[in-house]
DNA sequence: CCTGGACAGTTGACACTCTCGACTAAATGG
DNA sequence: CCATTTAGTCGAGAGTGTCAACTGTCCAGG
């Protein structure tokens, strides 16, 4: 109920989201790190990110992340880099640990979905991944 | 990048769960609560939720909804009332004020959804409920 | 040059979230 | 009637998140 359109679009994406969000949440604790923690590791793990552009791409304010790198520095699964072209700035850069325990991670996380739907027919698979990457793109808005 | 199945379904639903956590996140800073506490009032606005049935529905320790519920009593936004059946248990009700206020904050996620999807096609609207929705099953069991 | 404004990260203060273990009170079932 | 279970609370402690104020660096315009 709550609804604008006609059809109940908003309590479907928050129902999905919430089911995410558990998932995620579960995933993230089994491997002793905050949802926020792999967040940031997963980004770390292809861009090097500064903090800045950690900040927003966690959707927080700067002096967040200096926290959140500190504990995972603190526990050695990333570094804080100088970035060579401008000395304002410090990137984040993974060590191996912290490369092995993401990967672990994001590991954890596909095969739960997968296993999830494995009874899926491969047509509503395939109508599902372009939809959900539409409606993405329509909320980024 | 990272995947099992082949296609990256597990990035596409964590793509759409940062968007929504986004813009959940965007409206309830914008009431003046908190994201947890946005949830536990739309919750108590059909049910009266014990403060067990609160912690599972919230995915969190019964121990976390006695502080959230603090915090939202003292802004007189609802109030603990005791069962009639079961003198153990405490009922969330919503006040007048908490009942206005989660009306406000379920019509701004509503007008905000609904403009993001507003130039889409009647029939990719229409398709992607029902698949939101099995996603969804999937993902719970 | 060199100075002022913009930008990157840090710090301290503060509120909220969240969990754990220990506790009280009430229900329940031998 | 007593043992157990269940509902909520409390205190401690870690993490998340924001804000305002600060330092250091970069990059113009004068």
């Amino acid at each position: 109920m709550a609804d604008t359109t006609g059809d109940d679009l908003t309590g479907a994406l928050i129902d999905l989201f919430r089911e995410v969000d558990a998932l995620f949440s579960a995933v993230s604790r089994r491997m002793g790190i905050t949802p926020q923690q792999a967040q940031l590791l997963c980004f770390a793990q292809h861009r090097q990110p500064s903090f800045g552009e950690a900040a927003t791409l966690l959707h927080c304010d700067k002096t967040n992340v200096t926290g959140l790198v500190d504990r995972l520095q603190r526990r050695g699964l990333l570094t804080r880099e100088a970035d060579p072209h401008d000395r304002r700035v410090t990137r984040v850069h993974l060590t191996a640990d912290g490369e092995e325990l993401t990967g672990d991670f994001q590991d954890a996380v596909d095969t739960a979905v997968a296993a999830r739907f494995a009874s899926w027919p491969a047509a509503d698979r395939a109508a599902l991944l372009p939809l959900l990457r539409a409606a993405t793109t329509a909320l980024r808005a």
